[in-house]
RNA sequence: GCUGGGGUGGCGGAAUUGGUAGACGCCCAGGACUUAAAAUCCUGUGACCUUAGGGUCGUACGGGUUCGAUUCCCGUCCCCAGUACCA
């Protein structure tokens, strides 16, 4: 027997034995009365190199695995490629390789080294994202949702450079300049296709109800925040033009229909219809189509401020800087259609084309942007809400000045103003309030006036309640080659024509010319191009766009349901086991694209039939990022990976991220990043495994940090876990000869620790000790899994590691309790360790069943926890005085409340502090502790 | 700005949710073993004071509630993440 611990012997020995065994395929068999757990982690892009934050994504899910397995759950655990996408397209252009070879050699190169991480995946259900078998379905689900009417064409506004003919990304235009040639992006309208989204806006929020718990808070808030629903109120304003001008309310998206627009009218939106009487004027986006419909109507001057604005707006915005407030009144006037006010029309920056209506009324009063519009024009600023308290008093004769700014009418006014005027702060008043200065709903709360106003305005036909959204439908056309076709024909006689079902897939043709213009490279590929009309039969054109390929990855978790199904995406009863999902894992960089069209997808398909729930991820976990700590050469730039040992950071340079520190009379910069090959500061997983080993990395990156939190890298840590992995490999082949009696077996399913207890001595007795703590550790690292932690069990399983090494006795000498117990312990230590280092479990509980082919996965059980023997004799009762720490006492648990506090009062150091003091009271926590207050 | 999450030793981080702050690990120091080194094992390791026993302070800062606060409340300062001028 093996006294050393050899990582690599043992990790490659059970590597090939769990495939040869197929031990992790999972079987979705109804007669299997086991539950069912599905486990999955986003799958991986296939770059061709694993990176730690892969590691660390895969452990945690590894980890979750095994604890479900070995805790009798029907485990899937399975992985994929996500394998369209740019890269492998840039790979073509630059390099001249085939994109599927390119793609295939990847996906094989991190397969490996997957495997050599030892993962428990059931390898057979593997999808691949650019396989025909599988974008068949994407295909599909297109037809489908074409069918349903929730996927359609329109145009679409896309970046465009005009000297190379291309269109560009929103990265590709970043700055309003190609990023190939440097010349000006301009908008460029393109027929594109889009999914409707937007159809369930109010499903995708409302079922956020039935994961919420389960789910980050920050998801869920970024999710919401993402589709953006407002409640509020459209309202219409009669518009005047000094010529006959015809004006006309644009559509928006799903808001409102043609028969809403309103002849002479703009209808704006608002979420605080209770603010409208403080209105001092609409303002229009410059894209607005009553500006634009009456731009020659305009003076040159204001038709030139238009443009100008129209144009700024075109750029691109950096949230990071604040765009001053601009605009110009066009001259037009706007009629409020509740006090009758005439109202100049302006045109705004900051007012947006795509949301609500492209038009607001501007209530400076109320409202931070339209406080600092109208305090750069110098327009009036009316009151008409105020904080509550005050409120209650009558309307004052006239109300409030509209033509002086809110200085001045503060300086009339008497009556007490909202606090945001009170010291001429340069602040809005934005809260609810009472309302004053607006006729007949003077007094109202907001909260009324909003409703009522609404009502009212729809009542007289000049508005309705309404809800806004952020949202917009999703744009899935590609001008790529490396994704999958939309599957779509265009024919001169019959239109747009999906192509029919047992045609699909539409495939990829083996090669195009990549020109990196942008263009689809598709449409040079005459054989693909050209087809018959599936409706006639005469000569067509193929759609050359092909899908986002976050397509691929919205069902993706549904295929491996049912992986190598030919006809359906998958069979609705074999995904009805085993999906939803139970647990997700994966970054939060996912937390809103991804998650929200895999959460579409699932309605969608629930809507065609195939599924039978709402909710794809019941559980989601987002691990936070593995960084890398960084110093370089300020002087030469060169990198020194990993902190060299002389030189000290200090704690300011490390809390600001980035710092800098001499060292032999040159700076040395820091830096914490993002781990990379590029940066220099990237660590191979395949090199940690050869040199720790994949268990030992394993471990170290789960213990190493909370599983959410960022992780800096550090190759010290990593040691740490490979001298924990010895010392329990020491401590079983310790004992391993007079642990000879192999554990009980029970229907062929071994069950480690349902042995029945000796005889136990005394509290004191090493082996009751050992038991306890054994059986306490069950307990932490079980509940440490339910919870997500992963740090904690780690520890918890390091601590009873050292209990069994602290024995006082030595093998030889041990009585049968002793080697029960240890026993216990170590068969306990090596099960609940499987999830961490799968491969030295395996290998120590061959050892210690005295059985070569152990195999965890089919035979073992997690270790039963037994709530008496977890049960401590003895406890220590901290004893306080006034509040501070001043001795302990041992009592048996339980002890009653009085006899605690006589034995408090029965300590000697106690004693001196109470000894002619006079006795205030005494407080007595059962099992906790005592505190006795003096005077 | 706004929204969300945070601030605990030299470092990563624990702390049963109001009850012994610093588990576990890393780093570091001392010791044992060794011809020596590595490995391993043992001891120490928040700061300050003290001959000792022990004491004082200590969870970003300032207050408060409480017998008792890392935990709850108010205020301030920092850090991280997300972010839409969303009406």
């Amino acid at each position: 027997m093996d006294e050393k611990y050899f990582a690599k012997k043992i990790e490659q020995k059970w590597q090939q034995k769990w495939v040869e065994s197929g031990a992790f395929n999972a079987e979705a068999e109804e007669c299997d009365g086991r539950p069912k757990f599905y486990q999955l982690e986003m799958l991986p892009y296939p770059s061709g190199n694993l990176h730690m934050g892969h590691v660390r994504n895969y452990s945690a899910g590894d980890a979750l695995a095994w604890f479900k397995r070995l805790n009798g759950f029907n485990v899937m655990h399975p992985i994929g490629w996500d394998s369209f996408g740019q890269p492998a397209e840039d790979a073509a252009v630059k390099r001249g390789v085939n994109p599927r070879a390119w793609t295939e050699e990847n996906i094989i190169a991190m397969r490996g080294q997957l495997q050599r991480l030892g993962v428990s995946y059931d390898w057979r259900r593997q999808m691949y994202a650019h396989r025909p078998e599988y974008y068949k379905f994407d295909q599909w689900f297109f037809l489908k949702m074409y069918e349903m009417g929730l996927a359609y064409k329109r145009m679409t506004q896309v970046n465009w450079c005009s000297h190379d003919q291309a269109t560009l990304s929103n990265e590709q235009a970043s700055g309003g300049l190609c990023w190939r040639c440097g010349n000006p992006v301009t908008k460029k309208d393109l027929e594109q296709w889009f999914l409707k989204t937007t159809a369930y806006t109010d499903q995708l929020i409302d079922d956020m109800t039935q994961i919420e718990a389960e789910w980050p808070p920050s998801v869920i808030k970024r999710q919401r925040d993402w589709m953006g629903r407002s409640e509020g109120a459209f309202v219409d304003f009669e518009v005047q033009a000094s010529g006959d001008s015809l004006f006309y309310c644009p559509l928006v998206d799903g808001i409102t229909s043609a028969s809403d627009i309103g002849k002479g009218r703009v209808r704006i939106f608002t979420t605080r219809i209770d603010t409208i009487y403080g209105a001092n004027s609409i303002v229009l986006a410059a894209e607005h189509p009553v500006i634009q419909a009456n731009i020659d109507n305009f003076s040159e001057k204001v038709a030139s401020k238009i443009a100008y604005i129209r144009a700024e707006n075109t750029k691109p915005k950096d949230h990071e800087v604040e765009i001053e407030k601009d605009g110009i009144d066009t001259g037009l006037k706007a009629v409020n259609p509740f006090s009758g006010e005439e109202l100049p029309v302006w045109v705004g920056n900051y007012v947006m084309m795509d949301y609500g209506t492209g038009a607001v009324m501007s209530v400076p009063g109320h409202d931070d942007r339209d406080f600092e519009f109208a305090k750069k024009f110098g327009l009036p600023i009316p009151t008409v809400i105020v904080s509550e308290p005050s409120a209650s008093a009558g309307e004052r004769g006239g109300g409030l000045d509209p033509t002086l700014d809110a200085g001045d009418n503060a300086a009339t006014d008497k009556r007490p103003l909202p606090p945001a005027y009170a010291g001429g702060s340069d602040l809005a008043y934005t809260d609810y309030g009472v309302l004053v200065n607006s006729a007949v709903w003077s007094g109202k709360s907001s909260e009324d006036a909003k409703r009522e106003m609404a009502d009212f305005a729809e009542e007289h036909g000049f508005g309705q309640k309404a809800t806004t959204y952020r949202l917009r439908d999703w744009g899935i056309s590609r001008q790529r080659f490396w994704g999958s076709p939309i599957p779509i024909i265009y024919c001169d006689t019959c239109g747009v024509v999906p192509e029919k079902y047992e045609n699909l897939p539409v495939e990829l043709p083996e090669t195009a010319p990549f020109s990196g213009t942008g263009e689809s490279p598709l449409a040079k590929v005459p054989e693909f191009v050209n087809t018959t009309c599936p409706t006639c039969e005469g000569p067509a054109k193929r759609e050359t766009d092909t899908m986002d390929t976050f397509v691929d990855s919205s069902w993706y978790f549904l295929r491996y349901a049912d992986a190598e199904n030919e006809i359906l995406p998958f069979d609705p009863e074999i995904a009805g086991y085993w999906a939803p999902v139970d647990q997700y894992i994966g970054g939060d960089d996912h937390a809103v694209m991804h998650l929200i069209y895999a959460r579409f997808w699932t309605k969608v398909a629930r809507d065609i039939g195939l599924l039978k729930f709402d909710e794809p991820f019941k559980r989601l976990l987002t691990q936070g990022m593995v960084v890398g700590e960084t110093f370089f050469d300020d002087t030469s730039g060169k990198r020194i990976y990993y902190v060299p040992a002389d030189v000290n950071v200090t704690r300011d340079a490390k809390s600001k991220m980035t710092g800098a520190v001499s060292k032999d009379g040159k700076t040395l910069k820091y830096a914490i990043e993002r781990m990379s090959k590029s940066k220099g500061n990237g660590v191979d997983p395949d090199e940690m495994i050869e040199i720790y080993g994949a268990d030992a990395a394993r471990l170290f990156v789960m213990f190493a940090a909370p599983i959410e939190n960022e992780l800096v890298w550090n190759e010290a840590g990593i040691e740490g876990a490979v001298r924990f992995l010895q010392r329990v490999w020491r401590l079983v082949y310790k004992w391993e000869r007079v642990l000879s009696v192999p554990p009980a077996v029970a229907g062929g399913v071994l069950v480690s620790t349902s042995m029945t207890p000796p005889a136990t001595a005394g509290g004191t007795d090493p082996a009751r000790q050992l038991r306890r703590k054994t059986h306490q550790t069950i307990k932490r690292v079980s509940d440490s899994f339910e919870t997500l932690q992963f740090n904690t069990p780690v520890a918890a399983l390091m601590e009873l590691s050292n209990a069994i090494g602290d024995i006082v006795v030595e093998p030889e000498n041990a009585s049968e309790d002793d080697i029960f117990a240890v026993r216990e312990a170590l068969t306990s230590l090596v099960l609940m360790l499987t999830p961490f280092t799968p491969h030295t479990s395996e290998e120590l509980f061959a050892v210690l069943i005295g059985n070569e082919d152990g195999m965890l996965a089919n035979s073992a059980r997690f270790p039963a926890y037994n709530e008496e023997l977890a049960k401590a004799d003895e406890i220590e009762i901290p004893v306080q005085v006034n509040g501070k720490l001043r001795s302990r006492v041992m009592a048996a648990p339980g002890t009653a409340n009085d006899e605690l506090e006589r034995m408090a009062f029965a300590d000697e150091k106690i004693r001196e502090y109470t000894d002619g003091r006079q006795i205030v009271k005494v407080v007595v926590v059962p099992n906790r502790l005592v505190n006795i207050v003096l005077k």
